[in-house]
RNA sequence: GGUGCCGUACCCAAGUGGUAAGGGACAGGUCUGCAAAACCUCCAUGCAUCGGUUCGAAUCCGAUCGGCACCUCCA
């Protein structure tokens, strides 16, 4: 099937035609594990599992590789930046290896319980220094980095291309108005490559280097690793709207200056979560995880169903209310797909009719055009409302629509079925006497002393359903 | 200072030239002693404001107001 995508590089939507007939190389930038991931975080993983469900629905053979930042991501830029794995060891007493051990296992917890299928590579900064170096040489070979201060840096008046993707006009913008210009650097846009210097006395990661002992720069490492797993060119390369003007730009500097290629085809890019006052970040006091919705009685899914409903390149607001629409959204349309099963006994047909073809067209285009992905879930709830179309193909195309959409639409609710206590059973039973005798005035106070306790009783044709309240 | 984005109902949100998707909430109905559930129905002549282009504008252009992001670290 033909995919389009948004290229930030051309800024508009281009045809997909991977390099290679049939396969696709994608390239994700993975979490820096410091800290827990906050949802802001999880919604670029969310779209770029989209991704990666469209391209192999599409019949692409893909290969999606994600790194883990393990060390090199500064707090600051400059001298002054330390290491935010140090940092955060220094302030936990943890050694740097079992934070980033700790925050790698609670990401792909996070990201599994989100059905954000694993990539196919998964990579540790520091597991390939050695590429790193050896992408350095090859920069100071083709005479595009400087050594100041005891840094490697990248020059980037070396790269006449600098800041193609981001339109970047460097004469005006104005450097130094946040931050504080490093000395050391001949262009105030060009960065390290490899430090020997810097805030640096407690740094316990640390490797020789021809430049002496030290630690690569954050933007090598995915300069580094995509071309180790995918090659000098690939497909896809994915992030966080906010790499687009430095890391990104940084990347493809030094990637090209090294290879003199170009490095990647498509450029994709996610837009944020906000929230009523602007852009979630962890620096910015509290902030919301995956168990924090859990707690508050959320499925990692109804998030998931949420980020859903908006487009990867929209900011999306986030509420607590928005997110209960989203929880209402989903449990209605697990129940109505589990009355469907119950109807069918899980029987799916084949698509055979008109109908239930033209309903597959239509989610088909929607989500092969730039991941249009909310129409392609407003497809899915005129489907649940179709009255042409037979149960049995309804679950045929649900399930091949939950295959991008991931939210279990098909998967029973296993319902933890703790003991109805006796004090209550027995209330239960004295308000269906109540009720028989004609009794509503009793029948209604003992339901009201059953509330009270924490249980809620619902009248059924079959008698009366009790649940724990949440 | 430079760059870019956004403003659609009570909330979230889709829609980039052909007459406003979808979800949630609300309201009404069927059913039920009532409630809940389920099902049905209703829900923006309107897309920040003002002009312009066009047979036709939420969509294109200009201005204004309001909000946000990036140019430090960030998904």
């Amino acid at each position: 099937m033909e995919v389009s995508i948004y290229n930030t590089m051309s800024r508009s939507i281009e045809p997909f035609i991977p390099l290679e007939k049939g396969k696709v190389g994608m390239y994700c930038c993975g979490p820096t594990v410091y800290n827990y991931a906050h949802i802001g975080n999880l919604r670029t993983y969310i779209f770029e599992d989209l991704l990666h469900r469209i391209l192999t629905y599409s019949g692409y053979d893909l290969t999606h590789v994600m790194n883990i930042t393990d060390v090199g991501h500064l707090s600051d830029d400059g001298d002054e930046g330390e290491d935010k794995m140090e940092r955060r060891s220094r302030e936990s007493g943890m050694s740097v290896y079992d934070i980033a051990e700790m925050y790698t296992k609670s990401f792909f917890t996070d990201t599994s319980a989100l059905n954000i299928i694993t990539p196919d590579v998964t990579c540790r900064a520091t597991a390939h220094i050695g590429e790193m170096i050896g992408l350095i040489r090859r920069l100071e070979k083709n005479g595009h980095t400087y050594i100041s201060g005891g840094n490697v840096y990248f020059s980037i008046d070396t790269f006449p291309a600098y800041g193609r993707m981001a339109r970047l006009k460097l004469d005006q913008l104005s450097s130094g108005a946040r931050i504080e210009v490093d000395e050391n650097k001949r262009n105030p846009k060009d960065f390290v490559l490899w430090f020997t210097k810097g805030k640096f006395e407690n740094q316990t990661m640390k490797w020789d280097s021809p430049w002496g002992v030290g630690y690569p720069g954050w933007h090598l490492e995915c300069s580094a690793m995509s071309m180790k797993y995918l090659g000098e060119s690939f497909d896809i390369h994915c992030g966080g709207i906010d790499h687009v003007s430095v890391h990104h730009t940084n990347e493809i500097a030094q990637s090209e200056a090294a290879t003199g290629k170009e490095w990647v085809k498509y450029w994709v890019h996610g837009e944020f979560l906000i929230d009523e006052t602007g852009k979630m970040s962890k620096s910015k006091g509290d902030f919301l995880t995956i168990s924090l919705l859990k707690e508050k009685g959320y499925d990692a899914l109804d998030y998931r169903y949420f980020c859903l409903t908006g487009h990867y390149r929209s900011q999306l607001i986030f509420s607590w209310d928005a997110l209960s629409a989203a929880r209402s959204g989903r449990t209605n349309l697990k129940k109505q797909v589990a009355s469907l099963i119950q109807e069918t006994g899980g029987k799916k047909t084949e698509i055979s009719s008109d109908a239930a073809q033209a309903v597959l067209d239509e989610f088909n285009g929607h989500i092969t055009t730039d991941l249009h992905v909310p129409q392609a879930l407003a497809v899915l709830w005129k489907l649940m409302k179709d009255k042409d179309i037979t149960s049995g193909e309804k679950l045929s195309l649900i399930e091949m629509m939950d295959s991008i959409f991931a939210l279990d639409l098909l998967k029973e609710e296993k319902k933890e079925s703790e003991p109805i206590p006796q004090e209550i059973l027995d209330l239960v039973q004295k308000r269906a006497e109540a009720k028989k005798a004609r009794d509503f005035a009793l029948a209604d106070s003992l339901r009201d002393e059953i509330g009270e306790k924490g249980y809620t009783v619902k009248d059924t044709k079959d008698g009366a359903e009790i649940f724990r309240n949440m």
